[in-house]
DNA sequence: ACAAATTTTTAGGCTCGACTAAATTCTAGT
DNA sequence: ACTAGAATTTAGTCGAGCCTAAAAATTTGT
């Protein structure tokens, strides 16, 4: 076990493991299957494997085998810090270089792998530390805290609930265009009319306009209850 | 020979190889040798031997063995392109995120390996189309194109010259701290009064201000004769 | 011209991060 | 409690990109 306070060099491979392991992690209450890593990251169940050994021999997460897998502390720091920067760097996207939300992911996947401390926070002070990100995601700050904003998904609130929309579960692009097209954004007032039995899909009022979305699109959307 | 119309997927190592068979490509008149990456790139002849094999197989290079390495248009062209995104983002640091210039390089190493064509047009838009980097060097266009500003080195020309500060051959942090320390920027309006026989020292008139400067320092300063 | 010095390449090995195929361990269903 | 099936790990391979040591080609000096 190494001393925990000084970081080590982290590849890109590593990190991108790091940060999938964080991300599963949070959905469910059980440590993190190989399988899953490797259906996430498109590799095989065996590099995942290979992967884990090294990232638990450098501390970063608790392994035994055939058990799962989950972060450390430091793993949990790490990640939040890769986080961090995907985030601010999709916000740099759109904010200042006029990306589209559905844009972003991709470069930023590429930008948040790169090193320095003063390039990030400059970035941060930049964009006026964002909370979010363009698709409703919140950012860390520098020592890695957020908090996760109060939300609910559309397809879980009582017909007459209204708020605003702050986010979306799928960030794919073909959501995000479909969304685009629809003229759903990010902050437009929303109020639950009616929820058919038939097919779950639901009738809404969407910055005064009316409008029926299917089921699927709502269980994808997320609205801050008033 | 592939056809020079795409551009392959090519890792960060052989751009790097590219970029400094380039840079050394225009210093001398020759073909670039395997010690002479070897060295700037910090790795060993055979290693460069390897890496020179890989990208003539690609058709970024012309290479005969014993013979020396030379960029095919192909490899000039990419070079061109990794040269474009590292001055562009040393400006975006400098300009936007407050780095000073002797900051800039080892952030830019990195940056310039991020693959979006959007990314960095749009970056070149915010900052205004910049036709030369904190360092006074110039910044190709998307087409490669770029144009070598009218520069002397400052020890290198007589007593009485005078013109503008428009560029430093060294871009070392000492080099520039050592600037910054002396209060010499790019800009500054310079005018040689005596050039001293014994060491080839130099007093100049700097904004108003006279001051002497070493031989050292005046090779490594460019000013644009008026 | 030719031997010595220098440069460059080859040969063989190493680590990282992927793979396939086979073995092992866990888990669920009876 | 056993066993079939699923999940996971191990064993062995591969390419990229580096290394050292040794061989080969070129250049230099006389
Ligand atoms: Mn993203
Ligand atoms: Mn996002
Ligand atoms: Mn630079
Ligand atoms: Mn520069």
């Amino acid at each position: 076990m190494y001393f925990c306070g000084n970081m080590y060099f982290m590849t890109r491979s590593e990190e991108n493991y790091i940060k999938t392991i964080f991300h599963l992690g949070n959905k469910g209450t059980r440590d993190v299957s190989t399988n899953a890593i490797a259906e996430i990251m498109e590799t095989k169940p065996s590099s995942v494997t290979d992967m884990i050994k090294r990232l638990s021999e450098k501390g970063l997460v608790n392994y035994k085998r055939y058990q799962g897998v989950s972060l450390t502390s430091l793993g949990t720091k790490t990640a939040l810090g890769i986080i961090r920067k995907h985030r601010l760097w999709e916000v740099f996207l759109v904010e200042k270089l006029d990306f589209s939300w559905d844009e972003v992911h991709e470069v930023a996947e590429q930008l948040e792998h790169i090193k320095s401390d003063k390039l990030i926070d400059s970035l941060d002070r930049l964009l006026a530390y964002p909370k979010f990100d363009p698709h409703g995601d919140p950012i860390p700050d520098k020592n890695g805290s957020f908090k996760e904003r109060d939300r609910k998904l559309l397809s879980e609130v009582p017909v007459n609930t209204a708020g605003l929309c702050v986010g979306v579960k799928d960030s794919s692009t073909t959501f995000l265009k479909f969304l685009d097209k629809n003229g759903i954004a990010l902050g437009n007032r929303i109020k639950v009319l009616e929820i058919e039995e038939f097919d779950g899909s639901l009738n809404i009022e969407i910055e005064g306009r009316k409008m029926q979305i299917s089921n699927v699109i709502a269980s994808n959307l997320y609205i801050n209850v008033e």
